[in-house]
RNA sequence: GCCCCUGUAGCUCAAUGGAUAGAGCACCGGACUUCUAAUCCGGCGGUUCCGCGUUCGAGUCGCGGCAGGGGCGCCA
């Protein structure tokens, strides 16, 4: 937004540099200065000066030397135009911008644009996003729900930044696992599933984790239970492999248990607001896998070391690493089947050639790291210039408090248990503070509260951190939550609506209270923060922002009057403001994933 | 043995190599006849795991440790 100025300014700032008899050749770097009241940019580039004539010989202190300099070109330097005023401070230059200007500039910018404030300019690559794919046949936990609420900021995030944006899910929805679930399900439970879309896919997943303690053989089993765990074993991997023959009935029964856990996800993605473009299933993506393994072979990538072994390729050995880092991949089984990495090996293909991705990301859970590595490193040795732009964005794990949440036992926080949870405690928090609300508007802000508190407290940490789930840390209505960003959204809709009209445009010639200052300079702030979270696939950028921003907001509303305000031309500016600051904070909400009420 | 991630206030976490390391929670004390108090103001709280190095400047970069977590040939 300030680009053009602060391009005067560094022409000014070598100019001035000059005139004192010293040379600047590069471009100085403006940060913003630490908030004070007054709007600026400065820059740390008298300690370079400083520095390199202490390089050169000279015995200085360069600090010292620094805040000389900065005090010369401050007497030197003329202020570019935008900016009113200089001041040399510790070693710094400052430039202060005449704020009532750029505060109508702002302002000005947020409202015209609307729901497009801070999008980019279309750039003309294509992004796939794979995210949101948990294996059919189990639950779908809260872990599942951060990978998914994750996927899909970053979706939308990259697409408003001006990227073609493609969303991907690749659902497991056939395996060992699966079709132990598949396999019980039709020994034990046939014909007893209950009514109703959850009840029925968690009723699945309980199965699965039954069935695998059926097959699991553990210390204390005594001998006929594990004779009869080996006994269901082979049956288990007798239904795999008529999976795999094609076998019509097998085929009809995983195809009905699939479909009960794919209507769950559907019903959970829609509510979370998800709509994925492309499903790839991994039952659908088998049979190429197996064909592009002879392509690698025959390209000398891999070898095929069958019947004694599996087909591998020798990735360290291919680079020419001489430490272990790649290491070896088994890319196809000795027995001639697929393996996840030959799968996701036929998908990169086919998303580089029939869906023209430029860049791919993966957000997959940490363990996986080391495979998407294995991945990129042989999509590079296969050819594929698309492959430096894979990327596996890692994120840690949602464990509990006392471990890991396990499928396979049956110990997990379900997202839908939390999420009911999360709408029981925003209802009472509503039966105290707004009793008065209607049933209808109820049931919409429990929705957007509840979820929203829930997502924000997934996006609101580095997603390379491990988060430990706790119900009143996930579930946080206060300070840094996503209520208190949505009260502020909230409260700029209160003032709105009793203002009437929004004034199409206002002068901020008063003299501004420091809380207008900093709210504009934060709004101004927002467009960079789409790009660099889009383009350093760091949701949590944003996630920090819209907190700064409410809070911004909040410290306005209580600092100033908008509607009370003393002058005609003040109230107009003021709700100019509002009505910017509520934009923004629906965009930077809408970029979460949250919704931003009207009321709450 | 090798690779990856993490280590910041009592707790949970922020901080493009820049100015006095910031928030929330918790704790203590204040502000509702006011545009919604899911808010605001004040107080308390720090050897940024340790050491060495690079730099005018290091929580941030490099090297070496320590601690915790994850991964490493036919699971996904």
């Amino acid at each position: 937004m300030f680009e053009d100025l602060l391009a005067d300014a560094s022409v000014a700032f070598r100019l001035a540099v000059e005139e004192i008899g010293l040379t600047y050749s590069e471009d100085p770097d403006w940060v913003p200065i630490p908030f004070k009241g007054k709007w600026g940019f400065g820059t740390p580039a008298c300690f370079q000066i400083a520095a390199a004539e202490a390089k050169s010989g000279k015995k200085i202190n360069v600090p010292q030397r620094a805040e000389e300099i900065a005090s010369l070109v401050s007497k030197s330097i003329l202020p570019p135009s935008g900016f009113d005023a200089v001041e040399a401070e510790r070693g710094y230059l400052n430039l202060f911008i005449q704020t009532r200007t750029y505060a109508e500039h702002v302002i000005d910018n947020v409202l015209e644009n609307h729901d497009d404030f801070g999008k980019g300019k279309k750039i003309g690559e294509r992004v796939m996003v794979e995210y949101a794919q948990p294996n059919t046949h189990h639950s779908f936990h809260i872990g599942h729900a951060r990978n998914a609420m994750l996927g899909e900021s970053l979706a939308r995030l990259v697409e408003f930044a001006g990227f073609d944006t493609i969303r991907a899910s690749y659902p497991g929805d056939i395996g060992l696992g699966v079709i132990t679930c598949v396999w019980a399900y039709d020994k034990f439970y046939r014909g007893q599933e209950p009514e109703g879309i959850h009840k029925k896919g968690q009723w699945l997943a309980g199965i699965y984790t039954e069935a695998t303690s059926l097959v699991t053989p553990s210390d204390d089993d005594s001998e006929s239970t594990l004779n009869e765990k080996a006994a269901y074993d082979e049956e288990r991997r007798d239904l795999l492999k008529k999976w795999d023959d094609g076998d019509p009935q097998v085929r009809a029964l995983w195809g009905e248990t699939r479909q009960w856990s794919l209507d769950e996800l559907s019903e959970i993605l829609s509510l979370l607001g998800i709509e994925i473009d492309v499903y790839f299933y991994e039952s659908e993506v088998i049979g190429p896998a197996k064909e592009i393994v002879d392509e690698l072979i025959t390209l000398g990538i891999a070898e095929d070391e069958r019947p004694d072994g599996p087909v591998i390729v020798r990735i360290d050995e291919k680079l020419g690493l001489t430490k272990e880092k790649y290491r070896t991949a088994v890319i196809l089984r000795s027995d001639g089947t697929a393996l996840y990495l030959t799968n996701d090996l036929a998908l990169a293909k086919e998303k580089f050639e029939k869906y023209s991705v430029d860049r791919s990301i993966y957000v997959v859970d940490v363990r996986q790291s080391l495979h998407f590595q294995q991945a990129f490193k042989i999509l590079e040795l296969w050819g594929f210039p698309q492959a430096q732009y894979c990327r596996h964005l890692a994120y840690g794990f949602v464990t509990l408090p006392e471990g890991a949440m396990s499928a396979r036992r049956g110990n997990v926080v379900l997202f839908m248990d939390v999420y009911e949870e999360a709408k029981r405690r925003v209802s009472n928090i509503i039966n105290e503070k707004n009793p008065d609300l209607s049933e209808d508007q109820r049931e919409k802000v429990v929705h957007q509260v509840g979820l929203g508190a829930l997502t924000y407290s997934m996006l609101a940490v580095d997603n390379n951190k491990d988060i430990i789930f706790n119900w009143d840390d996930a579930l946080s209505f206060d300070g840094h939550s996503a209520p208190y960003i949505q009260n502020a959204h909230v409260r700029a809709m209160s003032i709105l609506r009793r203002a009437g009209d929004v004034p199409g445009g206002a002068s901020f010639n008063y003299d501004l209270d420091e809380t207008e200052i900093e709210l504009i300079d934060i709004i101004s702030r927002f467009q960079n923060t789409v790009k660099k979270a889009a383009t350093e696939y760091k949701p949590l950028l944003m996630a920090t922002y819209a907190y700064d921003l409410a809070k911004a907001f909040h410290h306005f509303y209580h600092a100033v009057r908008v509607l009370q305000a003393d002058a005609d031309n003040i109230r107009d500016a003021r709700i100019r403001l509002t009505d910017a600051s509520r934009q923004t904070l629906a965009n930077a909400l809408r970029l979460l994933g949250i919704e931003a009420p009207e009321m709450m």
